[in-house]
DNA sequence: ACCATAACCTATTAATCCTATATGCTAAAT
DNA sequence: ATTTAGCATATAGGATTAATAGGTTATGGT
């Protein structure tokens, strides 16, 4: 399962970029309009800045928006950095690769084999689908019309 | 990530799939050929016992064997039980399903919509896997060639 | 310059989960 | 009867997670 991090900073990105033209928005906005908890909200804005996808400013009439195009941030990013690799098994990894310490053949490991397949898709899945993407899917009627926005 | 349970689990399947003709086999053999914690397998092994996934006969000459044909235990059936849904949300689980403490618009949630794409396509491969395809997946040389036992 | 505002940053908590081991019990074969 | 091997449950230690608390720093308006 997603963590929470992972699930309200993906939320947290989908409502600035709608808002986008709408100059800094307050966490405090942000926590009440998605009804996420707003203290641990904090933290998580804080680490999208310092992963450069937002920015800030602090102060009166201060508050958090997008640092890049909704086109360039992609969810696989983001699910990653708050949830960490998206493979099952650490041998399938391409961020965080690591052999198992029970493997006898790497090569063989049906486990591996499988465990790839279903990385690499959801690699294909997640780092083709971008936050303009799913603020069009959300925009959508159907879940099929929403296909049409992946790879 | 997968638990280690889980993973456990596949590789003493796969192992009991492959030496299903030499009649019952020893806890302590299983976990000595894959290198598994041999406390920690006798209760996975006793797990999959009561999923009647295996079957046991206590005593002397007694140990664990499968009791399904490896072609009817499905990969997506021991992940579910020992690592949990595999959906990422729980709002697009099928074994878990509960809408999120936050949500403001099930139909058109993103996040969502996008989850349940890699659901679905985990659980095609998973459930589309079986035991009797990962020994010949081992088997295989190239991973290409392990696909074609994909459905 | 001052003050209100809002983001920044760190520490801490409670709860849960995970991996693994320990211990005694029960069933079966010889 | 004795030995073997699985059955069952308890428990420990560690890691991770979700969330809150509290003080600090920057900034705009007056």
């Amino acid at each position: 399962m997603l963590s929470m991090r992972a699930k309200y900073a993906l939320k947290a990105l989908i409502y600035l970029a709608k808002v986008r033209d709408q100059g800094p928005v307050l966490i405090g906005d942000i926590a009440a309009s998605q009804k996420l908890p707003r203290k641990f909200l904090e933290q998580i804005l804080l680490e999208l800045k310092n992963l450069r996808v937002l920015k800030s400013r602090q102060g009166k009439s201060g508050g958090y928006l997008l640092a890049k195009e909704p086109a360039e941030i992609e969810m696989g990013q983001i699910v990653r950095v708050f949830n960490g690799p998206l493979a099952l098994v650490p041998c399938v990894s391409v961020t965080a690769f690591e052999k198992c310490a029970e493997c006898l053949d790497f090569d063989h490991c049906g486990v591996r084999r499988v465990m790839k397949k279903v990385r690499d898709i959801t690699a294909e899945i997640l780092d083709g689908t971008t936050l303009e993407a799913m603020v069009n899917i959300e925009a959508s009627e159907s879940d099929e019309a929403s296909m049409m926005y992946f790879i």
